[in-house]
DNA sequence: CTTGACCTTCCAGTGACTGGAACCCCTATC
DNA sequence: GATAGGGGTTCCAGTCACTGGAAGGTCAAG
C-alpha cells in the first residue's frame, strides 16, 4: 500500500509517516520503484501510534508502549506504570492551565473594554511585575 | 544594571532576557565594556513581560500588550480583545486537556497493573486505532 | 597574579511536526 | 509519442520560546 492509502486509513498525514519512519517507529519495505510499500501490520501499528498521540503521549511513550504492545509477555504494571506518569503530568497542566484560567478571567471581567484607555489588565501585568 | 541583577528582579534567566532583546523586545544600551545596561524602565518591561508569560499570552501578543501599555491613549478593548482571545484558546486547551485525562483515567483504573500481559490499556491502543 | 564569577557572541538542540523546492513515477488522454 | 495530473521521493528550513554549551573578554577580591 502506498502512503496515500495508508495516511487516510490510519489517521496521519504522509508527513508525519515519514517523519515516524526517520526516527524508528516504523520501518516499511520499499518497492521497486522506491515507495514506500506498507503493509496491513505497518497500518495497524501506525493507527495505534495515532490513537495514542490523540491521548497525549510522547513519542517516547510511543515507542515504549509500542514495544510493550509487540512483546507477547510484557507484564501490564509496565504500560499502567507509563499511563500514569502521564496522566500525573495531565493534571499537573490542568491544575496550571486553570488557575491562568480564573486569573485571566477574572481580569477580562473586570476590563471595560471601551475606547478609555484604563485597563485593569495592563494594570495587573504592570503591578504584579513589580 | 546588569544582566543577572535585572535577571533577578525580573524573575527571567539572563539567557531569555538576551532572547527578548534579539527579537526586539527590550532594547537596552550598552556599557564601554560591551555589557548590557538596564535602566529602570528595561526592569520594569522585562517585569511586564515575565506576568504575561506566566498567563499563557505568547510573545506576539506580549508584544502587542506591551504596545499598548505604553500606548497612553490606547483603548482598553483592545487589551481585552487580545485577552478574551487568549482566554478562548486556553477554554479549548482546557477542554481537549480534561477530555484526553477522562479517558486516560478510565483506562488507568481498568488495569490491573500486574505481571499477566492482558492490559485494557494496550487493547484501547490498538482497537480504536483500528 | 590568579581565581572565580560574571559578561559577551554564536551555534546547536528541544518536540513533533510542517511547508516548500526540486525531482521521479505512473496512468490516462490526445 | 507527448503531455498533463496526481501521486511519490529527498532534503532543507521553519515553527515556538527558549536552553545548553563552547570560547573568550571583564572585573573585583585576595
Amino acid at each position: 500500500m502506498n502512503i496515500g492509502d495508508v495516511a487516510e486509513r490510519a489517521g496521519l498525514p504522509p508527513k508525519t509517516i515519514r517523519y515516524y519512519e526517520d526516527i524508528g517507529l516504523v520501518t516499511p519495505h520499499r518497492g521497486a520503484n522506491g515507495y514506500r510499500a506498507f503493509t496491513e501490520q505497518d497500518v495497524h501499528k501506525l493507527a495505534f501510534l495515532a490513537r495514542a498521540r490523540t491521548l497525549g503521549f510522547t513519542i517516547e511513550d510511543c515507542r515504549a508502549l509500542l514495544a510493550l504492545y509487540e512483546d507477547e509477555s510484557r507484564a501490564s504494571s509496565e504500560v499502567k506504570h507509563i499511563a500514569e506518569e502521564h496522566l500525573a503530568q495531565i493534571d499537573e497542566k490542568l491544575a496550571q492551565l486553570q488557575q491562568m484560567r480564573d486569573t485571566l478571567a477574572h481580569l477580562v471581567h473586570a476590563c471595560h473594554g471601551d475606547d478609555r484607555p484604563d485597563c485593569p489588565i495592563l494594570s495587573d501585568l504592570a503591578c504584579k511585575a513589580g
